[in-house]
DNA sequence: CCCAGTTACTTTCAATTTGCAAGTGACCTG
DNA sequence: CAGGTCACTTGCAAATTGAAAGTAACTGGG
């Protein structure tokens, strides 16, 4: 079970085809690089795990956006999906370990906009 | 003139109409959140500074999708437009402080793809 | 056992955005 | 004054987005 891990982590960077250029800048906006995406992501970090409590969130986000995001996030390997309950079977979404990474751009992504956007605060609280 | 300057640099926080929420990431995603405007910023913290230069980096970037960043980077007070010869006069494009703030953004993405995605790699020196 | 309700999506379709290509205008050089 | 460069702008087809309605699986109440 640790080896398993352990294997894991040696093997468990994303690969993308056809990338525009090395640039990881330019690869992680291709992943992350909309207005959706990493508000999925943020949502994770303050605790939510479900469909519903992604929508429920103060922008909005449209379904079929929300489903997409879920997709890609899990073939990227950004976020796990485990089921919680039996009858009906309903899952949970969780960051994995690479999800969890991205903790610093969030971070620094709060720092700028509360400095530099008039009208912007932290509404919930992230474990980042 | 410095009084002037010394006045808006207390009032330079970029104004959002109709935000989505008062959430600082989805508001820096609102700017920031596509698939070009980082790497122009990108670009810029590299020492390009002309539209030739932001054209001619690696990923291509179309025409119209460049001058209209650069449009909207410009509005919100990110980036900075100066002459830099007469006779034709051109343009050099540089980082605002706004805009050379979101180095710590840009080094959390170059950081995370880097360490998660395969086969990434900075060409590139930035001054971050 | 039927029927409204909940959760998690999927589908449809109009509107917006993207991206390729070609065009424009100012100026400079031979 | 013809050809070239730089910095865009325009036109249009294709892809993406977003609002709304539909579907499927199950649950609890009458």
């Amino acid at each position: 079970m640790l080896y398993t891990r352990l294997m894991k982590s040696t093997e468990n960077a994303i690969e993308i085809r056809d990338m525009r250029s090395p640039c990881p800048i330019a690869n992680t906006l291709d992943i992350l690089g909309d207005k959706w995406t990493l508000l999925v992501v943020r949502d994770l970090f303050a605790g939510k795990s479900t469909y519903g409590e992604f929508q429920s969130s103060p922008e909005g986000i449209p379904t079929n956006m929300l489903a997409d995001r879920l997709k890609k996030l899990l073939a990227y390997g950004i976020v796990a999906k485990t089921p919680y309950q039996e009858n009906p079977v309903r899952y949970a979404y969780t960051l994995t370990k690479t999800g969890r990474a991205l903790a610093p751009v969030l971070q620094a992504m709060i720092k700028w906009g509360k400095q530099n956007i008039a009208g912007t605060k932290s509404a919930m609280k992230l474990n980042l």
